[in-house]
DNA sequence: TAGAGAAACAAGCGCCCGCTTGGTTATCGG
DNA sequence: CCGATAACCAAGCGGGCGCTTGTTTCTCTA
């Protein structure tokens, strides 16, 4: 953790380029501008543009898994699990919205092997998700149900979050995580 | 209607590959030789590039607001009709799932006139599904609810459906969406 | 303060991009 | 069977792409 090396200052610049207008979108030439340099001056650095994008989506899926990891094996009854994921996976949005972006959208740019690796890690997020909630049913705390269906509502809620999540606004990441964890786990019908 | 002009052919040839790579990703030669043409023989048919883009993701848009707008106005009660609008929009990504994918990933590709053209029919579309829910909770169908955590709960999981929802699988677009409402109504919770 | 290593520049290579132009072929009603 | 019209081809323009090479400038330490 040593200060930020001009690596550092390259990806931080490619992050918000690529998230603002793509993979495909953005130019060398103009992640070398906003980086303060000329274009060649960046392979001083990298090897190749698509690296930068590896690096990128990497970084992300590491947050995304490294957030929700810990809490899988704590002993803490599901519905804590699920409501303390939750607020993990939008802490991790609110720090790093740019990498959300680009990890949600941009990963099919990468080679087919490079591709593979993400889509492994992205499984590892929806079994770990998915884990807490079949533990939940086991246990009771949760209704038997489709688990499959639950997992996808709750997925696309927190992977949809970097289309709207504003971290400057009212809201903070728990408050956020908070809301949606209640509506998921009461539903909207008022209880009869 | 009529039988499909080549236009409509060149769409079709585009809207998959945009799907497939983004907008940036394909190239004008890649879409005419889908075609069977050559690139040049393209633009006997259309003016620029982005025009293609912008059509694919007009005719999505549409498909989207025309699904749901007969019902907002249906005299029905409001559980029904946030049934009836999962339902239709489920079977509208069944129907065009490229278009699906396009829509939500490349507006932004679009110039800044046609983006917010765009934004504007997203914002209609996210009035309707929260005019179902404000209505549903003011008729005592639904508890008082933060409402628009409720709507962006049903967004995200129904704009999410192009990344994993495949209409030739056992799931059909209203088995989806009745699972969907369900949860959404019900909850993980059992009943105590 | 000399000199090494990191960092950036200047210039440009080969390629592919979106798009244009001028001419050729296929089709079909009269 | 002629002529109009739609569809397409062949060729290529200007420009931007990712990336390379050879040289210069900066910065820190010995």
């Amino acid at each position: 953790m040593g200060r930020p090396t001009r690596k550092d200052l390259i990806l931080e610049v490619a992050v918000r380029l690529f998230s603002e207008r793509g993979f495909h979108g953005t130019t060398i030439r103009e992640i070398a501008e906003a980086a303060g340099m000329l274009s060649g001056s960046l392979y001083a650095h990298i090897q190749t543009k698509e690296d930068l994008l590896y690096e990128v989506v990497m970084q992300a899926a590491d947050r995304f898994l490294g957030a929700i990891e810990p809490l899988v094996v704590a002993d803490l009854p599901a519905a804590e699990k699920l409501r303390q994921a939750m607020i993990a996976h939008v802490e991790v949005v609110a720090a790093s919205r740019a990498h959300a972006t680009v990890f949600m959208h941009e990963w099919k740019a990468l080679t087919p092997e490079r591709r593979a690796e993400v889509a492994a890690r992205r499984k590892a997020y929806e079994q770990q998700l998915g884990q807490i909630l079949t533990e939940g049913v086991r246990r009771g705390e949760f209704k038997p149900l489709d688990e499959r269906m639950a997992r996808l509502l709750i997925l696309s809620a927190v992977n949809w979050l970097y289309e709207w999540y504003d971290p400057t606004g009212p809201l903070s990441p728990s408050d956020v995580a908070e809301r949606y964890w209640r509506l998921v786990l009461e539903g909207l019908q008022p209880r009869t």
